[in-house]
Order: C-alpha cells, then sequence, then structure tokens
DNA sequence: CCTTGAATACTCAATCTGGACTAGTCAGGG
DNA sequence: CCCTGACTAGTCCAGATTGAGTATTCAAGG
C-alpha cells in the first residue's frame, strides 16, 4: 500500500497534525486503507527525517502540545512523482478469500458450502451498507469514487460465491491440490531468458 | 493475509521443505499471495517453535542439508479452525489503484486520462494473461478457483475504468477533497454506543 | 576441465506494522 | 464538586516483512 503517497497527498491539501490525519483516515478513508496510527507516526518521523515535511510544534487552548506537519517544496515533488506513477500502473490484488478456497476440500462438503453461504451473507450485508453511504456521496468527488470502486468490487464477489456456490452443488471439488497445481505450470521459460523484464 | 494458514494446509498435503515451499508459493500461487522467502523461513521457525510443525534435517544426494517440515496433530488442529474462519468471514479489501484516484485532482485532467488509458491497457494485458493461464485449468479444480476469482476481479477492474474515464469525459473531478469527504460523514454513533460489536 | 549461469537453500539487517498502553482534557450526571 | 466515559494526541515495543546477500551444486558450452 502506497502510504507515503496518502500522507503527502493529505499534506499537500492542508497542513495538519498526526492526530488529525489519522482520524481522517480511519474516518472517512476506512474504504482506501486500514493504515495504523503507529504506522502514521512512525512514517510521519520517516518523512520528516527525509525532509519530504517539515514538524512544527503548536498549542491550541488547553489541549496537549501537538505537531502540526507541512509538505516542503520537495515532498510535493515527491508527491507528483508517486501520483503519476500510482495512476498508471496495474496494482497486484491478493485476496485473502481464496486462501481457504484453495482448501475447500479438506473440509466436508455440506460445511463448506455452509460457510461460503454464512460469507455470501456478509458480503451481502457490506453491499447494502457500503450503498448507503454512497446515497450520501455526489459522483465526481474523489470520496465517491473509492466507494464506487469498491462497490463494484463488492458486487463482483456476492457474484463470484453464487457461481462457486452453483458449482459446488453439481459437482465435489478435486482432493488432489498438489497436483491440480501442477498440472498448470505456466508455459515455463525453458532454456534461457534473455531481456527479462516486469518489476 | 493469512500466510499461517497457507502454510500449514500446503504441509497438511505433504511434508515439505522451505524452498519446496517457497517455489510452490512463488510459482503456482502467484496470483494467490506474494509471500517472500524470508517472510516464509521466519514463519515456519515459528510454527515449529509453537509446535504446529516439526523440523527434521534430511540430506538428498550431494545436495546441502535442508530442514523438512511436517505438520503435527495441534497444527493440523489449527489448521482447521483458521480454515473455517478463512472460509465464512468475508475479507476488507484495500484497492491500491483509489490511493491515486483520490487525488485525481491534482493532475492536469488530460494527463490523468492518459496514464488512467495507460492503467486500463495494463489490465487488459493481465485479464489476456490470466485467460491463458485460465485455458490450461480444469474447472473444480483448486487452483481453478483463484485464477476464475482473480479473471472476474479484473474484468471487473476494466469496467470501472471505462465508467470513470467516460464520467471523466462529461465533468471534471472537484477538487475540494477534503470538503467533499467532510461533507459524507458516516451517521456517526451520537452521544452512546452500548454493545459495540464487529471485530 | 574450466567458466558461466541457473537453481538450491537459506540468512541478515533494516524497515514496517499494530496491539496495548499512557496521559491529559472535557462534558454531563448525580 | 467529583466521577465516568469519550476524545485528544500520541508512544512503546514486540513481531512481521523484505531487499540483499551468502554459499553450494549442477549442467552445458567452449
Amino acid at each position: 500500500m502506497d502510504h507515503v503517497l496518502l500522507v503527502l497527498g493529505l499534506l499537500k491539501l492542508q497542513d495538519m497534525h498526526g492526530y488529525q490525519l489519522g482520524d481522517l483516515i480511519d474516518r472517512r478513508l476506512k474504504y482506501l486503507t486500514d493504515l495504523k496510527k503507529p504506522t502514521l507516526y512512525h512514517l510521519l518521523t520517516k518523512l520528516e527525517a527525509e525532509g519530504a515535511v517539515t514538524k512544527r510544534v503548536s498549542r491550541e487552548g488547553n489541549r496537549p502540545e501537538r505537531y502540526t506537519y507541512r509538505l516542503t517544496k520537495s515532498g510535493a515533488a515527491r508527491f507528483q512523482q508517486l501520483l503519476r506513477q500510482n495512476l498508471q500502473d496495474a496494482h497486484a490484488a491478493y485476496f485473502n478469500d481464496d486462501m481457504g478456497l484453495l482448501f475447500l476440500s479438506e473440509l466436508p462438503a455440506v460445511e463448506a458450502r455452509r460457510f461460503l453461504e454464512l460469507k455470501r451473507a456478509r458480503v451481502e450485508e457490506r453491499v447494502a451498507h457500503l450503498q448507503g453511504a454512497l446515497a450520501l456521496h455526489t459522483p465526481n468527488t474523489p470520496g465517491y469514487y473509492t466507494l464506487r470502486h469498491h462497490e463494484l468490487h463488492l458486487q463482483t464477489e456476492r457474484a463470484w460465491l453464487d457461481e462457486l456456490l452453483g458449482q459446488l452443488k453439481n459437482r465435489a471439488v478435486r482432493e488432489d491440490i498438489l497436483e491440480c497445481l501442477a498440472a498448470t505450470e505456466e508455459p515455463l521459460p525453458r532454456r534461457s531468458k534473455r531481456s527479462k523484464n516486469k518489476t
């Protein structure tokens, strides 16, 4: 996850102190990332050491002191660079849900189906919740994009579970997991591989 | 990512040494996770300390010594538990692609569109590659599920980019990111919250 | 038979993460 | 006026993760 991009970007919009950033991230951006507070503070410290942000002590009323961060020139440049890169890259996504699917045959079919139906119900719940949140948003706002994107993927998830459950009703899952995996080796670059590219 | 589930599951199928596991994971299971070798070895050491697996030194031919791992009774029990949990949970997914979208208005519209088109081309490429891999698989095999799931999500990604690009053609993105986010606060549990549930 | 590149099998050190904790402020109820 | 629970604003440290690097074996070409 490109936490650096996020933090630099938010600080570009406005100077903020750590708690403010943290609050913003886990209240308003909870569908975007789950960056935790200690990670955030660690990141801010690092960014300061690297000269991407500067720290300033401030105090407001009777509240405890706090550190307000501001983006520097070099931080802004770095943000631009990261943003361009992020926008053109297609980032690989991994799904924790697939982990269990790999071992589906290790559980009695009936039980497996029951769990998957439970999973489906939970996805359904999320879809509903998300659509509630979406209703509050106007299209073409940055926050809307995250939500809409998420909605699409959750709907895909639901469709996928339906497809899977449909298939399980008819046929059992093969149990020879390792053989199945071995059977489908990628073309495998034989002999030599000149000019290997890809990150 | 539930790396423990993966490693225990693979060892349940067969005793393996570290390298073998690592190889399996980043050749055959590359769409499932990107668990790196050092993480794997660290995990194996930890699992051994916890008594979920046992280590045995073995040597084959002239090759250097290696440690072969075997699942213990308690490891198998843990695997079962994790599997059941994984199958019924709906895991939140976060998309690195959304990070950049949040700051779309920080770039000139033309440039942004160009990048997103590039991103789309890359997604397209992946879809093609994945469909190649899928063609080699028989349905209802564990490996097939991961691939098919991935294919669905990549197609969703493509559709999403098309939707987004379509919207960008007509209207510009709002630039007041923070205000947009603030405007759509969740209902926010006012006053008190008794019986807070959720993980 | 000697060199080179790929594969085998890991390890190290540095960095990143997050559960749990600290410590002060404020607002309202009793 | 005091107590409680929530909010503010972080910190600590243990544990997870990974980019590099190490050291050996093997196979094929020259």
